[in-house]
DNA sequence: GTGGCTGCAAAGCTTTTGCATGTTC
DNA sequence: GAACATGCAAAAGCTTTGCAGCCAC
């Protein structure tokens, strides 16, 4: 669980963004950020939803799937690279990388050494970048300690 | 399309690789990594199948699932981190990096500069790295140029 | 009041599984 | 011949869609 006042930090202005987006501010898409912004687990739709649920009993699966969407598309919450089945949510947008357990399929933050650069890209490749993934993969700690076959 | 010297470089020794792994050789197998070693396009398992079902018509797309992922499992093909519904392949083992167009979800293939270093993992954290993904996402030439909303 | 949002249910796509048959070694 | 691989069909995830009713503005 997060600090309180990163959650705060996160949830502020919430409502105000929104509507500089356009957006209506529903019970189900303050709770369904909310819910990101209280965790740094990186969770799947299926797990959002769980965790709203508590919260709003009556919300539809399919709003959650709208809902997350929409966020990324408006750059309030950004979606993992993984080779997983299941999406995954982050809504930690300050730069950083993942380490990814290809046992257990955690996601763990990194943060980005103060001083690094990102890899550069070629002169002369055709391509306009707008974000970069690091993905670190490999065995968590716990997996690792579980030993070679657990 | 490659340069049949590549292809062929990378079909090499396929039969001895299988058997040194106690896989069998069969037709269904060997085509399913031709068809990976002759294309830099990373193929989703739906696009090898149709690839495939040119050279044989009765193979089943249950087993080019099941062989991916074998194939994956022995280290002769790797999976690409995407955040597409659609899993996608790369036989290409050599150091490199990818270019992820977010329009059209095709995947480059980015030379990793002679003297450039991976991203530090910091010191300290409890996890063992076995492979390094790095993703550029954005838009490829084709898509830029086809303006903001094609 | 109106446009946009939600919930529901159905469908779509990707992937996995169980098992009988066929193939490699 | 034994062990393993394939093909089929069914099922299991995950995600999207269409639409009627509801809600924020």
């Amino acid at each position: 669980m997060l600090a309180n006042a990163l959650i705060q930090e996160r949830m502020r202005g919430f409502p105000g963004r929104c509507r500089a987006q356009g957006l209506k501010v529903t019970h189900q898409r303050s709770a369904i950020f909310r819910a990101l912004a209280a965790t740094d687990r990186h969770p799947s739709p299926e797990e959002v939803y769980a965790q709203v649920r508590a919260e709003l009993p009556s919300i539809s699966l399919a709003t959650v799937y709208k809902v997350l969407d929409l966020f990324q598309r408006h750059g309030f919450l950004r979606r993992v690279s993984t080779d997983q089945q299941a999406a995954r949510y982050d809504a930690n947008l300050a730069p950083h990388h993942h380490l990814v357990c290809d046992r257990c399929g955690s996601i763990q933050d990194v943060p980005v050494p103060p001083n690094s650069d990102l890899p550069a890209m070629p002169a002369g490749v055709d391509f306009s970048v707008s974000h970069t993934d690091i993905l670190f993969h490999g065995l968590c700690g716990a997996c690792r300690r579980a030993g070679p076959r657990a």
